[in-house]
DNA sequence: CTGGGTCAAGTCCAC
DNA sequence: GTGGACTTGACCCAG
């Protein structure tokens, strides 16, 4: 559901909540999926879905109108249909109300998805994004990049340009719902890419970029953060989903490594004037963001 | 009940 | 060449 204002939200984890046993990310290791199969992932999936809820009346009772949830809310979803599951028709109603919040809700698949991949690495990436589409299909959410299910490009396999094109060829073979909500977001490693570099993809398949600021900061190609800022801002469809963290190298650990994210936020956070809405990936989750409140506000 | 070892997936990189 | 990290450590079992 869409709000008209910008938004801080932040990823997967609620803190205060998981102090309380209520968290979305139980799951197994495979010789207990191989010893008890679907119906205990059923009951995994069903605490999880209910304490998405949870979670997600949390945030809104606390002013929080974007979250990321986890990707890992059905344990072993690759192996199973969720229709098959035991629980399929309780979850299914949990999902229908979640879909009512008045709240942005989007994803961020794993490291696994390469959807320039080839073979099997392909397979698996298409079977892991159709079912977080599914999931938004089950909300009752319409397919958008308002919901977006974002991945990186995940490698060069030796050539950037040939890779790009093949991640643009295999974006045909998706559904036309996550064709709508793909979204690829800006490497933090220089060997990986920049915004500009995703501006072709870009522009071939028409999926919006996602800007990390601290990627950036990491790995800017050749443009300054205003530039990447609304290179990327103008790839959007809808109000754009931004990415926010401070490095842990240069605020609490000098010997972090340097692409590791600190536990709190230290910046302020300049929107260039936009209309933006902001992930923050933080350690210390929701609680970072309370803290930050009414110190850093310069949307 | 807890501490420690282990854990699906692909790629890159530090060691 | 091995292991850690990645958007998020959680699970399992021996003691």
């Amino acid at each position: 559901m869409e709000s008209t204002s910008s938004n801080v939200g932040y990823a997967c984890i609620n803190l205060s909540l998981q102090a309380e046993k209520i968290t979305t990310n139980r799951g197994m290791i495979r010789k207990t999926f191989l010893t008890k199969g679907i119906g205990y992932a059923s009951e995994l999936a069903l605490k999880n879905v209910t304490d998405l809820l949870k979670i997600i009346d949390w945030n809104l009772e606390n002013g929080f109108r974007i979250f990321r949830m986890s990707s890992d809310i059905f344990p072993w979803a690759s192996e199973y249909k969720l229709a098959e599951l035991p629980d399929f028709p309780d979850i299914r109603a949990t999902l229908e109300d979640i879909g009512t919040r008045p709240i942005r809700l989007t994803v961020h698949p794993g490291p696994f998805n390469h959807l320039a991949g080839q073979g099997s690495v392909l397979d698996n990436t298409i079977k892991d994004l159709e079912y977080q589409s599914e999931l938004f299909d089950l909300m009752g959410l319409t397919p958008s990049h308002w919901n977006k299910i974002n991945i990186h490009v995940g490698g060069t396999y030796g050539d950037k340009e040939a890779t790009l094109i093949r991640f643009a060829q295999n974006f045909n073979l998706l559904s036309a719902g996550l064709r709508a909500r793909l979204t690829v977001e800006n490497d933090d490693r220089v060997s990986l890419y920049t915004v500009e570099d995703l501006v072709p993809l870009s522009e071939t398949i028409g999926t919006p970029i996602v800007f990390d600021y601290f990627h950036h900061s990491l790995n800017p190609g050749s443009q300054t953060e205003e530039e990447a800022f609304l290179t990327a801002y103008n790839t959007w469809d809808v109000r754009p989903v931004f990415h926010f963290s401070d490095s842990r190298q240069n605020h609490e650990d000098s010997t972090a490594r340097r692409e590791a994210h600190a536990d709190w936020i230290y910046s302020p956070i300049n929107t260039y004037g936009k209309e933006v809405d902001i992930m923050v990936e933080s350690k210390m989750k929701e609680l970072s963001l309370l803290r930050m409140r009414g110190i850093t506000v310069t949307v």
